[in-house]
This record gives C-alpha cells, sequence and structure tokens, in this order.
DNA sequence: AATGAATTGTTATCATATTACAAAAGTTAC
DNA sequence: GTAACTTTTGTAATATGATAACAATTCATT
C-alpha cells in the first residue's frame, strides 16, 4: 500500500510556491474541521495564516503581536489558546527547543503512528518535517525492552539546512 | 567490536542502588574533567549532584533554591551558567519538554553518534536514557535525502515507566 | 426567547531564561 | 611574587514564555 518507506523530503527545503503551499494547508485544515465538527473561529484561522506565512518558527509572543494588529486580542492567553487548539488537532507542531511553534505543510499525513522529525536550520531557522518511519519501530523495540509504554515521540533534529549550506560555501 | 547493537535498556527503570549509582555518575563527571582539563568547581559539583539524588528532571529554578540552602548562590544566572557547563560537557541532559534538566548516568557513553533517546514518564517524571542506534541511520538517511546536515538530533519519548504501568493494574 | 456549552476578553501572576557589568579566583609569564 | 590575563562567580535588572481565574460574549439547541 505505502510505496515509500520513509515518507517525502520535507516541502521546507525545496524550490515551492508559498503560496500555493500554504493554501494547500489552509484548506487541508478548514475540511478537517469541517468533517470533524471543530470550529476554526477568526482568532484560530488568523493565527494558522500567520503560521502558513513561513516555515519558519514563530514564538506565542510574535503571533499574538501580529494578530494584535489585526484587532484579534492582544492577551497572551488568546494566542496560547488559538495554539493549543491547533496543536491538539494537528494543524500546528510546537518545536520544544526553540518554544516555538510551525504550521504543519500536510496535516492529513498525520494519521499514522510514525513520528514526525522535525529538521530545524540552525542558520535560518527553517523548520522542515520529515516521517522516519523506521524511527518508530527501533524506538518502540528500545521502549519495550525497557517495559515502558510509549505515548508520543518527538524528534527535533538542528543542522543545517540544504539553502545555508549552498550559500555558505 | 559492538555487542548489542542498540544499548542497554535505561538503569533509571530498573530497580538499583541509587547511591552507587549516583557516586558513579559523579566519579566519571569528575575523571573526565581532569583527563579534559575542565573545572568542575563547588557550584558545578553541587549541581550535578543535586541532579544525581533522583531520575526525576529538575527546573532550573528548583536546583537553584537547592543550591540556595547550601549558600551557593540565589541568582539566575548562577545555576544556568552551572548547567551549561554541565550540559555542554555532557553530564547533564536537557529535557526540552519540561523545560528541565536530568543528571546523565553514564556519561561515557555520549562518544559515538547515536543520539539519545529520553524516555519520560508522565505520571511519575523518571526520566530514563537509552541508546537507539538505529534511529541515527535512519534520520541520517531522511535528512540527507533532503540534504539537511545534521548536527544535533533529539528524541524525547512520552509515555508509562514500568513501574506506574505496574501500580496502575 | 431560554438554556447551556464553547469561545473570547482581561487582569494578574507565575515560570523560564538572558544581558550586562562588577568582583573574585585561578592561571601564566616574567 | 606580582602583573597581566582568563575564567568563574555575584548581583541587579529585565526579557521571554506560559497559565490561572473569572467575566463577557457568542453559538447551537431547545
Amino acid at each position: 500500500m505505502i510505496e515509500e518507506s520513509e515518507g517525502e523530503p520535507p516541502k521546507a527545503f525545496e524550490p515551492h510556491d508559498h503560496a500555493t503551499c500554504a493554501a494547500f494547508a489552509l484548506e487541508a485544515a478548514t475540511a478537517a474541521c469541517a468533517e470533524r465538527g471543530l470550529r476554526l473561529t477568526p482568532v484560530r484561522q488568523r493565527t494558522l495564516e500567520i503560521l502558513l506565512e513561513s516555515h519558519q518558527a514563530l514564538g506565542a509572543y510574535e503571533i499574538l503581536s501580529r494578530l494584535g494588529k489585526d484587532g484579534l486580542g492582544s492577551q497572551p492567553p488568546v494566542v496560547y489558546r488559538a495554539l493549543d487548539f491547533l496543536v491538539s488537532n494537528g494543524f500546528v507542531h510546537k518545536i520544544e527547543r526553540l518554544n516555538a511553534f510551525v504550521a504543519c505543510v500536510d496535516p492529513a499525513a498525520h494519521g499514522s503512528d510514525a513520528p514526525t522529525a522535525f529538521l530545524i536550520c540552525s542558520d535560518c531557522g527553517t523548520v522542515g518535517e520529515t516521517v522516519a518511519q523506521d524511527v518508530a519501530s527501533s524506538l518502540g523495540a528500545a521502549a519495550e525492552r525497557a517495559g515502558f509504554t510509549v505515548k508520543d515521540a518527538k524528534v527535533e533534529v538542528e543542522g543545517i539546512c540544504p539553502d545555508c549550506r549552498k550559500s555558505a560555501e
């Protein structure tokens, strides 16, 4: 059934038409909300849109200040609640290393059990996602040996993205 | 050369004599400092000792308050500097999910290229380490396909530890 | 329209982390 | 042994990230 065993390379590091990329992700989120009976309210949608403007991770207060410019709330709880919603429903990911958030470029890809790995460029801050299928199994095996029941695994990788590597040459 | 392909089960989740466990880790850190010409000053050593008292992750301010009781500094920079030193040299790990720190039980095990995976019990807060050798290769392969150069990978797994699973039954 | 549930507004506060600069301790060279 | 230098520590102030608590509003249902 599955053609690629380890998922596709992350779109963030490939040249692409970003407007289309963002529109696609927003559309996917809208559809998912409709399907699951969730409400993509103005604050929530705008938060997602702000994050979709780039593949960089943004801090909550940065998002908040942009929301403020649109007249959509100015206090921290506003943005944290929106982010809670978006993260719980898989439209946004929290990058723990950065205490920051990135939009998920393909929410539909997260149904599986494979944990997403985040590739974080320490130079430009771009965050890409890649689904490393066999990380799940090897991790599961290691955990099982320890008698540990896995609920949620998160993989964050720091390094240099293709673009920055090229410019450094 | 290597007998176990994926490392040993984490000690944190096995019954063990903790005094010996802590003494071993402290000794290893002392030796490593001597060898590398690093100074394990009182604040640094005490910080490590505090973390070695348990396999729980502690927040910086919790550590700071304990340092304070020993008359070793009372302002945040004191503990953050000590933690910087200990983390940079592999004696302590930061758990990003918790914004907290755990002592490394076996600093010598970290020379290799394999990333450590942290098993975090959401019930009791105990953190175990396990070296999942093949996570490195699969992650490396996925990153390479994306043209991404990995500098540092961190795997954090949340779940239920053997002890808590047992008590829940 | 009345009810109840979900969402948002707002104030206050807590938790985590860093900057900047001064003082002290350790190291090296003469 | 002391002068010059480097590393570490002390301290104050502040930046950054996140939550608790409660009131007001909006939405869906009856």
